[in-house]
DNA sequence: GTAGGCTGTGGACCATGGTCCACAGTCAAG
DNA sequence: CTTGACTGTGGACCATGGTCCACAGCCTAC
């Protein structure tokens, strides 16, 4: 057990030990790395490939997750993602995307509200 | 033009003219009649049968207008024109329907707040 | 060698609210 | 008789975020 391989560079791993680790389907996983949300490597095996997946990835995947959150499309996720990896991703265009999905939000909130209004009007009885 | 057709019961209209006077397209008309929002009667022509909207049609679209602008899906607002059409709704009932969509809509309002908090905390700085 | 578990691919399917398209019958005017 | 405008039907397609399925190759254990 002493200076056991804790510390090295961990291999990438095959789709579901990475799907289990994240917390997500392998249908997810495969679906976000066809988006290019997810970047895989090859590892062949006879005829065929199959997919790996570094550590970076994981906290790739988080990122997504927090950005969903946040209320971002996976296509939008995805552009971003492009930037940054292009390095065109300043702070300052960051904080443009964060500012222009901000307006959405609160333009989707505002919708709510007037659907709100109108509902709680027909409940008392008033015109709406 | 004295004592012309103006006050007498309107013949129902094929569709072009009903989706014209509602404001719609005919395929939204279909649409809708397909899910049972709108009924429509028949007039066969050769082997044939033309769908037809009675004047009664043009209020039920707009009722269905209205729901909408309240939140409610279309498949909703079909159920309650099933119950409505059958008499089994009352306003009891009404009121039932009306407050639950209005606590969905509460719903959403907050899971967009959360969101927006998030939002505005990344561009203070602050921890999210 | 064969069973079982892993993987990949391609595609269909879910809900939502329609739009658009081709193909075909109907009907009136010219 | 032909053209044009209208109608119907059935189906494909859009975005969104996946899920599920079959078929097939790979690899290990028994």
């Amino acid at each position: 057990m002493v200076h056991s391989q804790v510390t090295s560079a961990q291999e990438p791993v095959l789709i579901g030990e990475f799907a289990q680790a994240v917390g997500a389907s392998k249908d997810t996983v495969r679906f976000y790395t066809r988006l290019g949300l997810l970047q895989a490597g090859q590892r062949s095996a006879g005829q065929r490939a199959y997919a790996t997946y570094a550590e970076d990835q994981a906290e790739r995947f988080a990122f997504i997750e927090q950005c969903k959150a946040l209320g971002f499309t996976l296509q939008e996720i995805g552009e971003g993602l492009r930037e940054r990896d292009e390095g065109s991703l300043t702070a300052l265009r960051q904080q443009e995307l964060l500012e222009q999905k901000l307006r959405s939000i609160e333009e989707r909130i505002e919708a709510l509200r007037h659907a709100e209004g109108r509902l709680r009007a027909k409940l008392e009885g008033r015109p709406s």
